[in-house]
DNA sequence: AATCATTAAGTGGTCAGACCAATTAGTGAA
DNA sequence: TTCACTAATTGGTCTGACCACTTAATGATT
């Protein structure tokens, strides 16, 4: 007999964030079993398996198969307000992380060579802000930052919000790039 | 009727990286429904979910009620080599974890004001290259910064390598860092 | 009584089948 | 041809079972 879904992915993790704070748990505690906490929380234990398993991914929790389910060591679990709540609820001041964006792409810019070629390409996607800042980005050969920054502009996509570099800015980026390279 | 556990999470993410590879599948494409995949993969289908959630947590398909799971738009799916391989399995290049940290924390110098008190702060840990790199990095108040640094240095933690900076270095960096701000 | 191998209980991991919820494709009447 | 309706498809959730591993309890041995 079915109780009707009033459950989500989302509102599942809260529920398990709420009930670490709540329980006072510290890192390296362990938390209720998947059945209890299935039973405590009102939800199936594959929901609940799911939420533990994005809590792991964000590095929350730790299972140990037969073990049980621990609160990661270190200082982490003060970031359970800050991860959780972002990258899950993708609620973070917009601020943030174009802020960020900024300064990762403003990074590139001083970590890369401005030789000739790269200089025309970037100038051949002046007019598009979008792939302006992903050919900029790519210049890095760090795979580590392609992907972080990949995340991070993940989410100014979904911002909806305008460019981040109007087109003037995108040419006086350039033309400072440009100088300094040669001593022309 | 049981066939023996021969499954595992991180095989399972790897096989439907290769069915999307080898189905030459792209962006804004539909997967096959998880219950075909399930049947192809010959892995149930809480597996199949399991899965395709860590590939949907890394951005690389997206999933809709009733409509199928799909390819992530944009060259997004080029970095699935780069993305699953790395956050899933932890295989990332040493190197540019380190440097991804300089990188880092160059730019935390280059963006916070050195004020007399936070030189002295500074200072006061630069015994310890732990310290010193995590106060140096807590000095920017951009908190999307401070989680991306950590999940980054978590694993520079997991690497069992020396310390980032000589002593040598991190007082030179001090000394230069504090003649940014002073016209002296 | 202390030690250690064995056993039982507990827990995460996987599987199977069913039903719910949303979308999409197909159908038929206007 | 158009559009409302229906059926099929697909992701989302639930239930219960069994497997694999760990840990605690048990009991025999020394």
């Amino acid at each position: 007999m079915h109780e009707k879904h009033a459950s989500s992915f989302h509102e599942n993790i809260a529920k398990i964030r709420r009930l670490i704070v709540h329980s006072s748990l510290v890192p390296g505690d362990r938390l209720p079993s998947e059945r209890e906490l299935a039973e405590t929380l009102s939800i199936s234990r594959a929901s609940v398996r799911e939420a533990l398993r994005a809590l792991s991914f964000l590095g929350i929790v730790e299972t140990r198969h037969g073990g049980g389910t621990f609160l990661c060591e270190q200082d982490r679990h003060r970031y359970i307000e800050i991860l959780s709540e972002f990258i899950v609820t993708k609620q973070t001041k917009a601020s943030d992380i174009t802020d960020m964006l900024r300064l990762l792409e403003r990074m590139a810019f001083s970590e890369v060579e401005p030789t000739l070629q790269r200089v025309m390409e970037l100038e051949a996607v002046v007019e598009d802000d979008r792939q302006f800042r992903q050919r900029l980005i790519f210049g890095l050969k760090n795979e580590l930052f392609v992907r972080i920054w990949s995340e991070v502009n993940r989410f100014f996509d979904g911002l909806e919000s305008d460019d981040l570099y109007t087109l003037e800015e995108r040419k006086r980026l350039i033309e400072a790039w440009r100088g300094m390279g040669m001593p022309e």
